[in-house]
DNA sequence: CTGCAAATTGTTAACGTTAACAGCTGCCCG
DNA sequence: CGGGCAGCTGTTAACGTTAACAATTTGCAG
């Protein structure tokens, strides 16, 4: 009511007129150049708080031929890890002042991973954080050479794109370590999808722990990720405490994750099994309510947050030359010791 | 090593020179203009194949003043609920040809959350979604004044913000009214913290129902959607169980999210109480694992995927017209009876 | 054929910012 | 007191697209 100039956005031009100065100036003031004079400086300020003015980004964009925007693509983001990452991802980007365009995967086929990439491809982002766990999805990264520098998280490292991740190797042969040091003469296994890297990682790291103890290695149970299949490996598990030999049958199991260790708590639990008396189960992720299962379950937990932030570290240094020869980070994992695994009696 | 002219992206009038039209004809190939000869528009289409071209968004979004882009701000992503939604968002405005900006928010002060808009707002966001399920958070979202067009996503319905809104008071009804169909003479509940909409929402629902059926109303303990506060709770329950007398004693709990739901099964459990035996329990938010925790868990599943495009479809609505009146969308739940519900004997 | 409308194409001018360079002060030193 | 050199400010030209309008070609009726 008061103005009839209400209508659009005010622009540089608009500050420079009521400041006095030329547009210039006021991009000068706004990007901290030190030739200004301070008393120019602290008007110009006074005008773009009156006015409210906001620079455009897309002009902004235009000229520099910055984005200053950085896609992520994840698949599984209603799981607590990448859920985690990707806030840790968000929060690390923003602190760098800059945009997270975020892309989520239902399906992790090619055809899908390319949609994604030229999704972003077509908003200018800078560069891309691919979470791409799965051993198919990084295969396809590299086949399709992205119009952008790229980094993947949980990606593995043996790989010309630099990536960060978690150490699952080490972290398996933790639980493992552990359960054997409580006197168990082997560590069963139940795997997460033997194709994603995570899962293959904690399988190799259990088994070179149970080479080196110089334990048996006994037949693995392959499992999906999901309680429900955790729960069908239970239902083994128990048959197999049951009618195998005293010496061959399970006292300790490490499961790839908390959900599926979950599903096998409550099969050994309809089994009449007691955990860990009759069987240890120990899971990995760390999953904040891992602590009120039922045993509180003995898990290995890994810092997100800290992923994201060398996720984005990695990927900014990749954009400033991308040229340089990919680095990894690797993070170490922590192990949670609960009841679920106390020492045997 | 073939051509030296690999350094820029290729632009406009690059493949109209290549394809011997001008500029502004390869603009309305582009979008789709009809009035371009047949032969002329297959010749530029080749073109921009050839040249890989692809169009600078920031040019376009100068001119147009349309940056396609939608802003999502979210507290909690780690939560299967807000991350379901996420994604659920992002599909919805991916279909719709929209890029989807995420902020996420690890404090719910205003500060956090203007910092949050002002992010968005200054990469030129045309309008944002904004899952608030905190009372205080919306109170904050109404004074800011956003810069841009919102909807917010659990965020309630006495607002002039349009929103969608899963019926969280429906929901807990029907779990109520089921508890009480199954015999109980009454129902405890487990409130989420109070501040926040859904709990709220949950609290009402679960109260009205006692109301209608002329139950007596227990009182109530406060949990803040922690497995750890819904163990605290469940020695509360036990505590009341054996010591209060027959007609007053707790024999069925609705718990206000699947994961207290969690923490209270497992004080039950130590307490030697069994469930649904001697204690019904109830959840809320259908996590896939709730049907494998002990036992399986009576929950109410909500349509997340459903909410986020709802949310989307809400919001573009109001891009297009910011003056109309405010529209809320409200979602049905769906209640899944498991067997820690299970009949009385 | 001629002319006129419709279909197709081209030309020019924005959009709002930063980069490059030019100009104008005022001050210090010889 | 003149020259030069900072320090500050302004002017002009991009950046790559779409919008508006102008120009050209085509098709077809008269």
């Amino acid at each position: 009511m008061s103005e009839a100039a209400d209508r659009r956005a005010p622009t540089m031009a608009d500050v420079a007129k009521v400041a006095g100065v030329s547009h210039q100036t006021v991009s000068r003031v706004l990007s901290d150049h030190p030739n200004v004079r301070e008393s120019t400086r602290a008007r110009v300020r006074e005008v773009i708080a009156e006015l409210e003015y906001r620079p455009n980004p897309a002009a902004r964009a235009l000229v520099t031929k910055r984005s200053r925007t950085l896609g992520v693509i994840a698949a599984n983001t209603t799981l607590y890890g990448p859920a985690s990452i990707l806030a840790g991802l968000e929060h690390a980007a923003r602190a760098k002042g800059y945009l997270i365009a975020a892309v989520s995967l239902d399906e992790l086929s090619e055809t899908a991973l390319r949609k994604a990439l030229e999704h972003l491809a077509a908003w200018g982002v800078e560069g891309g954080v691919v979470m791409t766990p799965h051993e198919r999805t990084v295969a396809a990264l590299l086949r399709l050479a992205a119009p952008f520098p790229i980094v993947t998280v949980e990606g593995g490292h043996d790989l010309d794109v630099p990536g960060v991740a978690l150490d699952q190797y080490a972290g398996a042969r933790m639980v493992t370590e552990h359960l054997l040091s409580l006197g168990h003469a082997s560590v069963w296994h139940v795997t997460g999808p033997r194709e994603w890297l995570e899962a293959e990682g904690r399988f190799q790291g259990w088994r070179a722990a149970l080479d080196d103890a110089g334990a048996p290695v006994p037949q693995w149970l392959g499992g999906d990720w999901s309680a429900a299949s955790g729960y069908r490996a239970g239902q083994l598990l128990a048959a197999a405490h049951r009618s195998l030999d005293q010496a061959s049958k399970p006292t300790a199991v490490f499961v790839a994750n908390d959900h599926m260790a979950l599903g096998v708590l409550r099969a050994l639990r309809e089994a009449g099994l007691r955990v860990p008396e009759d069987l240890a189960v120990a899971g990995f992720d760390g999953l904040p309510e891992s602590e009120y299962f039922a045993p509180p379950l003995t898990t290995v937990r890994q810092d997100f947050a800290a992923a994201g932030r060398a996720g984005i570290d990695l990927l900014l240094q990749r954009i400033e030359d991308p040229s340089a020869t990919p680095v990894h980070t690797t993070l170490m994992p922590e192990l949670v010791i609960r009841s679920s695994t106390a020492a045997r009696p």
